[in-house]
DNA sequence: AAATAATTGTTTCCTAGTTGACAATTTCTT
DNA sequence: AAGAAATTGTCAACTAGGAAACAATTATTT
């Protein structure tokens, strides 16, 4: 009988977090699919609806952790759906991106029912749950 | 000047936590290139190792939370690099997966840098903190 | 001012993964 | 025992995303 080493809590900390996270990213996938959209799709909306002006693909790109080509692909399904337009810029090299009424109306009228998806997934947290995680994510090496 | 109503703190968390997750997946996935292999494919050697017993390409499949067809191309790689090998079985629908003398020594061979990546990755947290952390993450909804 | 660098978004090609249809086999029904 | 249903792995077709080359434009160097 063989006897294998365990490998270290780091480790298993490590792979136990990177698979909880593979899960939510299907579930939430999942879920935004009613809305003919993936969760990344919507991230660029509520990025938009937060900072509440235009911002170009680049400043998108950067908050959103995905590569310019890929940003390309979101925005031109976001805009055939309505929900954005691209605006052309002083800077002609750069296109804003903004928000339009309809995707604006998209994100109000969302918001409650993406709100109580996260309360589902999170129903066994206390807030003082919630804010341990969020310290505990935030002391992982960048 | 628009107000918008902040997202709640259990939705904040749930794209911290994803997004996390992304950036571990990418980071460990560019680590194991230098294997030409991909994080999952690791997992695959890694529970062939623990299980200390050939197993199914459908036993590996549910504890990797991987489509079966994915599966199918995972194995067909490590069996390229003769790290594992496909046994016929008495219940001929079912192929049985067994790590080879190679795949044994690659998982041996590399066990400690795996677990250096993840010290890295995790060197801001006390033993208390994976603990407290592992903890949390059990709490997600399933 | 002209030449060179850097920046921004797009396009093309590639990879990893999924879904659904399929073939082979085994199990369940009757 | 024969037929229907379920299981296991594979294949084909598709999707989301990344990397690198590209065009257009702007910034920097000389």
């Amino acid at each position: 009988m063989k006897i294998n080493i365990p490998y270290n809590l780091a480790e298993q900390t490590l792979v136990k977090l990177m698979r909880t996270g593979d899960r939510l990213w299907r579930k939430s996938d999942e879920w935004f699919a009613q809305w003919e959209i993936t969760d990344n799709h919507y991230n660029i909306l509520r990025i938009l609806n937060g900072a509440n002006v235009p911002l170009s693909q680049k400043e998108i790109g950067e908050r959103l952790v995905s590569s310019r080509a890929n940003i390309t692909k979101l925005i031109d399904l976001l805009e055939k759906k309505h929900f954005v337009e691209r605006l052309a810029c002083e800077d002609r090299r750069v296109k804003k991106v903004a928000l339009t009424k309809l995707g604006t109306k998209f994100i109000a009228e969302t918001k409650k029912q993406v709100m109580d998806f996260a309360e589902t997934n999170m129903k066994n947290f206390s807030e003082q749950d919630l804010k341990t995680l969020i310290t505990l994510l935030d002391k992982i090496e960048k």
